[in-house]
DNA sequence: AAGTGGTCTAGACCACCTT
DNA sequence: AGGTGGTCTAGACCACTTA
């Protein structure tokens, strides 16, 4: 009887959890050409669970496969970051309506709680942490009636989102804008006053997408313009 | 120079759609064990293509892999199912009322088409046909934005429940509901009137929803009192 | 302890691009 | 034609189950 330090995953599935994390955390970026060649040397094993691996996160979104032409990283544009904000307008002002009508103040404490973390992930400067823990309170209020294939919808949506988020980063102000408009939702639920908790939602979520997308055509001018390289 | 019957196709995107397809129209059902080595024999290809068609069916939500223990067809429990039309109401309810701000006298045209072809369809008695057409008409409602990727979710929220609609039927009754529903949305849209168009959308797939649920309880009575084989 | 069936590797094969 | 790199096969390997 030899040691087991397997636990039951299998290695494309750690060879897909690891891409799927470096694609998120910017390791590869937008675009990307992802070599199966390469893989083999970077993850030290053989070509097939790499690309079952691939095959899986193509399912995810995150990457894009074509027949003999291999994998890239999802190019992500304007048009696509929009259609993935107006995917989480839909999910949640329907979403935040049902839990208006039902929630505990259970409920609702556990949303202060996500609150308050958010504010000190802000004070510590911790993007990573910050863009979790709105997931969290986004994904509250998904899951909150146990529709977990739309809380994994929404997921989606964040992974596919986070790269730009890390890349472009935040102003003090767009960081602030986070909690008080968490905390105005919160209350909004608390009253159990739904369209308001609905309008809230879209206007927060609105903000966000017009804070990133600025983001993305300034550096994009900047690379018109050859201040920063490609 | 030989011939090429290939077209830029790989086996494992073949083999990918074969399988999808039968699952879709029932030839694997609910539940089915998919093993590699019945789908060796079934396409004669090898373990390594097939492995990647599930690969990617898992990620289309039709498939179920654990690791070392295979394949098989996701499993649709009345949750499940709730899940999957909560979801359909809350892109199609967010997305109708974009269209019915804005849609011009061509997308309403087009809407009374696919309308005109459904009362053909239940006219023929085709279930399959009729599926495909009330797919059309919501993926018009949620694809008019151009959001891509809301379409493909909507579409994904079918072939999952596809297959139950083609196993239980429905009454005439019930088919008949569906273009009187539709007419009422495309009047709401032609109108200008987002919130009743909204309201519509959800009664109507509150009602699709309601009748499919009632159909599969009365399956599952049926094999608890030996009346069908399970 | 054997059986079943999923997973992985090495290397052949083949599609597509470049010259 | 040659090069690059994705795809496929055969068979070994190994996890898990049943006896």
């Amino acid at each position: 009887m030899t040691e087991r330090f397997n636990l039951g995953r299998t290695n494309y599935q750690r060879v897909r959890d690891i891409i799927r994390n470096d694609i998120i955390t910017g390791q590869f970026r937008d675009g990307d050409r992802l070599k199966i060649s390469d893989l083999v040397g970077r993850y030290g094993i053989s070509a097939m669970p790499i690309r079952e691996a691939l095959q899986q996160l193509q399912g995810e979104g995150l990457v894009v496969m074509s027949a003999n032409r291999g994998a890239s990283v999802r190019r992500i544009d304007e048009h696509f970051l929009w259609q993935m904000y107006e995917i989480r307008k839909a999910l949640e002002m329907f979403f935040v309506v049902e839990l208006a009508g039902r929630a505990t103040a259970q409920d609702v404490g556990r949303m202060r709680d996500v609150l308050g973390r958010q504010e000190q992930a802000i004070a510590a400067g911790s993007e990573e942490n910050l863009q979790k823990l709105d997931l969290e309170f986004h994904g509250m209020i998904v899951g909150a009636t146990k529709n977990e294939a739309a809380a994994a919808i929404l997921s989606r949506t964040y992974d596919l989102t986070q790269p730009l988020r890390l890349r472009f980063g935040r102003s003090p102000e767009q960081a602030r804008r986070i909690p008080t408009d968490h905390r105005a939702i919160i209350e909004a639920i608390a009253q159990h006053d739904g369209p308001r908790a609905s309008r809230l939602i879209s206007e927060h979520i609105n903000g966000a997408f017009a804070d990133l997308a600025d983001a993305m055509r300034l550096e994009d001018d900047s690379i018109r313009k050859g201040l920063v390289k490609g």
